[in-house]
DNA sequence: TATGAATGAGTTTTCATTCAT
DNA sequence: TATGAATGAAAACTCATTCAT
C-alpha cells in the first residue's frame, strides 16, 4: 500500500524532455515528442510548464541547485585547502557523470533559453565559481597552489574538464566513474600544486 | 584583371553565417536573418550552398582543414615527443583563440548537422585525435610522459581546454591569446609529464 | 441572520467579467482571467455559468430587463407625448452614462454572443425600439413632431447618441451626466419638433 | 489583353479578411478561414502581411486616409461655414454608406488592435475630429451656430450617426445613402443653427 | 547567376470546457 | 457546492526550400 500508482506528469514530462534534449538537441526536440514520449497530452504537460523553454529551465535549475548544495556540504566540512579542493573536484566529476545528460543538455544548451534565464544561469555559475575559487586562494595563500598563472585560467583548467566529459566519457566504456575521478583530479592538482 | 570588384557572395554569406551562428546559435538564426545580414537574396544564396545545413558544415569543413593542416605541418617538423606536444598544444590554443567565433559553433552545433555530416565530423576529429595521441606515445615510449593514465583522460584532458575557450576567453580581456596558451599548455605538460 | 458573510460567486463572477470585456474584450479575456480576477476557480464558476458565453448574455440581460423597465415605467406615467419622449431620453442617456462599462461591452460584442443569443437581444430591443417609436408616433399624430423623414432615421438618430457614449463620454470629464443628458435630449428633440 | 489576369494576393486578402471580419467579426475569423476565402496559402499572405493584425490595421489605414483626404478635398473648396458643413456631413454619410462593411469592423474592433496601433487610430480620429471641429468655430463666430453647448456633445452628437450606419442602416432597405445622408445631415443643423 | 513570391508542413501555445473527487 | 488537473481542438505564426522568370 502506499505505493505511487500514477506516475506524475511533471516528472514524466521532465524525464522525456531531458532524454530527448540530450541526444536530438533543444530545437531538434518538438513539444509533441516530448508529450509523447511522456505519455501525456499537450494540455496536461503545458499545465505544469509555461512554455518549453520553462521545461529547459528545469533542467538547468536542477542541476544548478544540485552542485550549489554538494558544494556547500563539501566546503562546510572543512580541512586543509589542497584536501577541500581535492574532495570538490572529485565530487564534480562524479555527479557530473551520474547526471551526464543533465550536462549534455546543460553546456549545449543555454543559448536556447530566453535571456533572463541565461542571466539567471550565468550568475549562479559564477557564484559557483567563485566559491571554488575562494579554495584555491586559500591554498595559494598557504603556499601549497601556485600563484604565477592568473585566477581565471586555473578555474577554466578544471572545469573545462567537467564540461567536456559529456563529449568523450562513456558509462560502457572501460574507465569507472571514480577512477575518471580521481584520474582528472590528480592531473589537475599535480598542475597546480606549487613545486617545491 | 583580378581585381574582385564584386563582393564574393559565398564569402559574405558565410561571414554572416558565422557571425548570426555563433551569437544566436544555429536554430535561432533563420536563413532570411543570413542573407539579410550578407546583402544578398535567397536565391543567390541557395546557388552557392544547398541547404542551411550546408552553411554549418561549411563552417566544420573549413576549421577541420586548418586544424588538420596545422598539425601535419608542426609533426613533419620533428623533434623530441615533449618540444613537439608543446608547439602543437601552443598552437592548436592559439588558432583557437584566433576562431573563437568558429569553436563556439563547432562545439554547441555538431548536433544540428544532417546524421551523415555528423559521421564525417567524427570520423575526422577521430583522424586529429589519433596523430595527436601517436605523439602522446612517443613521448611514454621515451619515458618523459606518464602512462599510467589511460590515454583517452589524457587527450580529454587536454582537448577539453581548448573546447572550453570559447566559453570563458575573451579577447577584450586582461590575458592575450599567447600567454593563455602557454599557460594552459604548462598546465597540461606539468599534469602529464613522468615525475622524477 | 442577514448578514452577507460569503460575497456571491455569482456576482463576483459577473463583476469581474464586466470589468475585463469592458476593458480588454470579450475575446482578449480569458476564462481563467476572469475567475482569477473575481477571486474565484474555475469550477465555482462553471457551477453558476454554463460558458463564457452565458457570462457575456447575463451582461446584456441585466441591460435589457433595465432599459425595458425603466421605459415601461416612465411611459406608465402617461403626459403629452413630447414630455414623455423628453423624460424617456433623459432616462436613457443617464443611466447609459451610470453603465458605461455595460455599454460598452453591449454595443461592441453583440457579434460574439451565439447564434440564438444574438436573435435574443435583436428581439429584444427591436421590441424596446417599437415602443420608443410609438411615442414619436404618437407626437406626429398630435402634429408637435415632423413626419417628413422616415421612422427608422429618427429612431437611429436618437440611439446613435446613446450608443456613442462610451465612445467619448469620461465620468471625470468636464461634463456631468445630467447635463450631457440634458444637452443631448434637447438636440434631438429640436431636430424632430415640428417646425411652425 | 491588358486586363489584370492574376489577381493580386495582397488585394484579395484585404478583401477577404473585410468580408469575414465585418460578418463574422475579427476574433471570429481565423486566418485560415481568410486565405481560404482568399484563395491562397497561408504561406503567401504572410509574405504580405506580418500578423492577423496587420490585416486589421490595414482596413484602418484604408478609412482613415480616405477620410482625412476627402475632408481637406472639400474644406479646401471654402465657403461659408453652415454649407461647407453640410458638405463635409453629407459627404461623410454617403461615403460611410458606401464603406459599411469598414465601417463595421472600423467602429467593432479597435480594442483587438495592438496598443500602438490603438494609438495611431486615436491620433488620427482626434486629428480628424480637430478638423471637423474648426468648421463648427467659424459657424459659432459668424453667429450660424449655437454655442451653448460643450463641443465635444456637438461633435459626438454627429460623429454617433456615422459611427450607427453599420447597427441599423441596410443598402437593400427603403432609403438610399443619398436620402439618408440628407436626412441625417438636416436633422444635425437643424439642431446645431442658431434660432433667430 | 540571381530574384523573391509562394509553398506547406511544422512549430509553440492557448483556452473553453469537462470530470473525478 | 467546489476543486483544479486534464483534455483536445484550434489558434497564429515560422521557415527552409522551390521555382517560374
Amino acid at each position: 500500500m502506499g505505493a505511487m500508482r500514477t506516475k506524475n506528469v511533471a516528472d514524466e514530462v521532465t524525464r522525456a524532455a531531458l532524454e530527448l534534449f540530450s541526444t536530438r538537441g533543444y530545437a531538434n526536440t518538438s513539444v509533441q515528442q516530448i508529450v509523447e514520449a511522456a505519455g501525456v497530452t499537450k494540455g496536461a504537460m503545458y499545465h505544469y510548464f509555461t512554455s518549453k523553454d520553462d521545461l529547459l529551465f528545469a533542467i538547468y535549475e536542477r542541476m544548478l541547485s544540485l552542485q550549489k548544495s554538494r558544494l556547500d556540504e563539501i566546503t562546510a566540512r572543512g580541512g586543509p585547502a589542497e584536501e577541500v579542493l581535492r574532495a570538490v573536484c572529485v565530487d564534480v566529476m562524479e555527479t557530473s557523470i551520474e547526471f551526464l545528460p543533465e550536462g549534455t543538455v546543460f553546456f549545449r544548451s543555454v543559448h536556447m533559453l530566453s535571456e533572463d534565464r541565461q542571466k539567471e544561469v550565468t550568475r549562479r555559475r559564477r557564484e559557483y565559481n567563485d566559491q571554488f575559487a575562494a579554495i584555491v586562494e586559500r591554498g595559494q595563500a598557504s603556499g601549497v597552489f601556485r600563484d604565477d598563472v592568473p585566477m581565471a585560467v586555473l578555474i577554466a583548467h578544471f572545469f573545462s574538464d567537467v564540461h567536456y566529459l559529456s563529449h568523450w566519457y562513456r558509462p560502457e566504456g572501460p574507465e569507472t566513474k571514480t577512477e575518471v575521478a580521481q584520474q582528472v583530479t590528480d592531473l589537475f592538482l599535480r598542475s597546480i600544486r606549487k613545486e617545491t
